[in-house]
DNA sequence: GGATAATAGTTGATTTTGTAACTAACAACC
DNA sequence: GGTTGTTAGTTACAAAATCAACTATTATCC
């Protein structure tokens, strides 16, 4: 690995790229978490995304789970029909504009969620304890606004 | 949206669990720098990374972009056989080992690079400026960390 | 109230990724 | 020096994501 012979400086480090940097860390911090869902549920990152909402929001729309996820339809609509085939989930149109339903989680759906959640809480824990509590809580934050979060 | 009928209480918010947050961060924040790259030099993610691997830290192998850019060989095979159809780089073997070789971008690539990763740059200090200097050092600090590149 | 546009969600075709098996070259060990 | 194991990279097949076109329903507007 030599220097590009580059007539200007080149003073660019790929390494501090921020959207490279934030993929890098997304990637690496999902992985354990990941086995888990995958191996042990069977289920994609959708799947559990689609689960993850209607476990900690209630009942939800796919419109409106897309709007939170940025997921497209297409994947959540997908996502939806698996929960729905093992059972996870209940749909239900709405009355009132019979072209959306309205989405559930099950029993069976939310226990399922409840086991995930406590993974993933301790998961998150760990995570965050790589920094102080004040760094963890500024990361956050920053994430939240670059996410377009706010 | 209501909230679950849980028997305990449930003080989990998928807003600030970090794998999802760092999730929709990295993907929010590489939005607009991956419309340059598709739209005007129709890459895909992968390419990109490589020609900047290769860009930035001159010649290497397929195998050394792997272990930095943690990507499967596989992605990095096609990536590298796109590369080189548009002209944008060249392998040459390794003599000592002839497994290898050792990749290296053509001055047409070369231009390629030095156009996008001023955008990036750019678009970094962009980014950076919804923090104080002293909040983004930290968070790509943080970062690195969380990706495990230290 | 009938035509036109917009919205929620689905489906099918194409593209991209992931998994496993493969080739070619080298290393280690006896 | 030949057998066995390892490594770099490719290829074939399966799984998943993306994109475009579609249905059904509601909103708009004359």
């Amino acid at each position: 690995m030599t220097q590009p012979d580059s007539a200007e400086k080149d003073d660019f480090d790929l390494r501090n790229f921020l959207p490279f940097l934030l993929n890098q860390a997304a990637e690496e911090s999902s992985l354990d978490f990941q086995k888990v869902y995958k191996n042990r549920y069977g289920m994609l990152r959708t799947e559990w995304r689609v689960l993850f909402h209607l476990g900690n929001y209630g009942e939800m729309t796919a419109k409106q789970i897309g709007e939170r996820a940025k997921m497209h339809k297409t994947k959540i609509s997908r996502a939806v029909h698996k929960l729905e085939q093992r059972r996870y989930l209940r749909r239900t149109r709405d009355e009132n504009d019979r072209r959306m339903e309205r989405l559930t989680l099950t029993p069976a759906g939310l226990t399922v969620y409840r086991e995930l959640r406590d993974i993933a809480r301790d998961y998150d824990a760990r995570l965050a304890g790589m920094f102080t509590t004040g760094e963890a809580a500024l990361l956050r934050m920053m994430l939240r606004r670059l996410a377009g979060m706010d």
